[in-house]
DNA sequence: GACGTTATGTTTACACTGTATATATTCTTT
DNA sequence: AAAGAATATATACAGTGTAAACATAACGTC
């Protein structure tokens, strides 16, 4: 016999798994504040005292998102991976998450359901920003010597694989001829052509 | 005295216009389908009639983004404008769009509040599409001579492009040291710089 | 012109949502 | 043990999308 305690113990974490869950299986139309409450066997009120509204819990939810993305673009890496590969590699994970988890994916960069500058977001957001600046470094085509040229390299990456992504999620790609295209087919200065 | 009549007349076309304008002014926690009835004049079940629900709706409003779009990838270009002269506008005004009207541009690439396969997307979306074709024809960095370069030029550009604005406007640009940053700037191998 | 059909709006109703307020229970700290 | 903070519940309310039945107007056909 469950003795239900009144207190759930680990609530805060328990909402924001259900939401993953509940976005895995209904998207974003079947995730709400009361759908994760009772998910998680608990009053539709009880999230206010953790996360305050709607937006602090898909908040929590799309950090979760971006721990997940971390993991995704470091994936099969050896210890001794070339910087090539792990370029490859954080490319890859990229897409590969987007594809795998599309509703996470339009949760995470959603300005208006989630505050983009709560600081719950600012770990896990800037560990995506580090693989990408690693992965970034030494690309060919930065050898113009400006300044700031790794900044932009990183930038140029980042914009480069999460517009593709998103193109490809909201189906910008399905035309004839392109639909069979994958990342690393439109980057052919990234050395994965040559 | 007005003469209200029973039929609106141009009902369709209202309610989208209804939707731009809240868009503009509360965003998209803002915009429903009783909101949109109210501002029109109209009872919050007309727009079934014309939309079937909610996403018919908002499909149709992102139609109408599209069309902005690819008239601010348009701007200011003579008639003997080179093709850097269109690609630097149509890059400059796609991120200019999604910087003037975010909620309408987080709508248009929204898979969950629209249909991305509707017809009524169809041709606004070609003719953003033809306009980035033509912008991105012999980029330097094309001249590997693979067989679909183009194809993978402009889908290179796009995905450039949308990701830069996305990133931009989801506030992950923000950092120190990024917060001038232009769109030209990450593209050292797109004729701007060298 | 009259009439049946279709298109367009309204009214009513319902389940669902986020949020605010007041209340209950438990934990923590002193 | 008592006081106070943290956590969860109960209740209430305005707002949402959608469905069904009904009302009004436009349109085409005889």
């Amino acid at each position: 016999m469950i003795d239900k305690k009144y207190h759930h113990g680990n609530l805060k974490e328990a909402l924001v798994e259900a939401g993953l869950e509940i976005l895995e299986e209904s998207g974003l139309s079947g995730l709400s504040l009361r759908s994760c409450a009772a998910r998680t066997g608990v009053s539709h009120t009880a999230p206010k005292n953790h996360f305050g509204n709607m937006n602090g819990l898909l908040t929590a939810i799309a950090a979760r998102g971006y721990e997940q993305l971390a993991d995704w673009m470091q994936r099969g890496l050896h210890d001794d991976a070339s910087r090539r590969d792990k370029r490859k590699a954080a490319f890859e994970g990229y897409v590969g998450f987007a594809m795998a988890h599309p509703f996470l994916f339009e949760l995470m960069f959603s300005g208006s359901r989630t505050r983009s500058d709560d600081p719950v977001l600012k770990g896990p957001v800037s560990a995506c920003f580090a693989i990408l600046r690693e992965a970034s470094l030494d690309l060919d085509w930065d050898k113009a010597g400006a300044p700031d040229a790794d900044l932009r390299a990183q930038i140029m990456s980042w914009s480069l694989v999460h517009g593709f992504a998103q193109l490809k999620l909201a189906g910008k790609l399905d035309k004839d001829g392109l639909k069979g295209l994958d990342v690393l087919d439109v980057m052919p200065e990234f050395g994965f052509r040559a």
